[in-house]
DNA sequence: CTTGGCGTGCTACATTTGTAGCATACTAGT
DNA sequence: ACTAGTATGCTACAAATGTAGCACGCCAAG
């Protein structure tokens, strides 16, 4: 996974496709979209430009594989929501990303790895 | 403080200036204006436009006094929080709200109060 | 009085984001 | 070989957001 200096910031929908190519790893883009809960409704093609406009950000690689794309992450889970888990925690929480981080490794998804990982980011960045 | 069935969401910078008048309560443009971290190097005219449109976003009553306006809550801290603390657990956390309630009760500003608040609100929410 | 500030109500404009559609090319079944 | 169904690369467009500037009115200092 690359580091970069200047990672433009997820908008909502980009998130909602990350989440899904972080746990599936590598998809084409009519899996994604499959994955996609109903209660979004989103046409195919929005799913594809999303899915696009993540590649040039940074966040997606995309890799042509016998005649269909393939989207994968370039960028790993604690790296894409390091700048939101701070947002959240000097704005919203207003409060040492301390508790946050533990949180982190306690109740969600993220495996020691990841968390390790966020926590180092976290700690670097100041803003 | 009111209850709205579609208060629209709060965009960075929006936030950013409730924040400064949930602590201080009322203020005017150029009070709110001063109380923004120099870093912002926003001009005096973007902070009244923000605050402009939380008017109209109803997040904030705007008082005629003496002269200037003066703008205040009307959509309490908890209330304005809501949606971002659910959705920061369900799409970035990925785990239940009590753990993140928790948190909230001990390390934020927030009052027990005013936690308790939060807490209603994010349980009777769903999405 | 005259003038410099500051406040107010508008208007402006480039980006970013949400949300798609179109035309063309390729692929597998008939 | 033809055709129906996809995939792909572009293009589109409105709303939301970031970020200001302008013109006009009012008040206090000179």
């Amino acid at each position: 996974m690359q580091r970069r200096k200047e990672l433009p910031d997820l908008s909502r929908a980009e998130l909602d496709l990350m989440r899904i190519l972080w746990r599936a790893g590598r998809l084409s883009a009519r899996e994604v979209h499959g994955q996609l809960d109903e209660a979004y409704g989103w046409a195919y093609s929005t799913t594809r430009t999303v899915l696009e406009r993540l590649v040039a950000k940074g966040y997606l690689a995309r890799k042509p594989f016998h005649g269909v794309n393939l989207y994968e992450p370039l960028i790993s889970r604690p790296q894409g929501l390091a700048r939101i888990v701070l947002d959240f925690a000097d704005r919203v929480l207003e409060a040492d990303r301390g508790g946050l981080v533990a949180l982190f490794a306690r109740d969600s998804s993220m495996s020691p790895a990841e968390v390790k990982e966020l926590e180092e980011l976290l700690k670097e960045r100041k803003p």
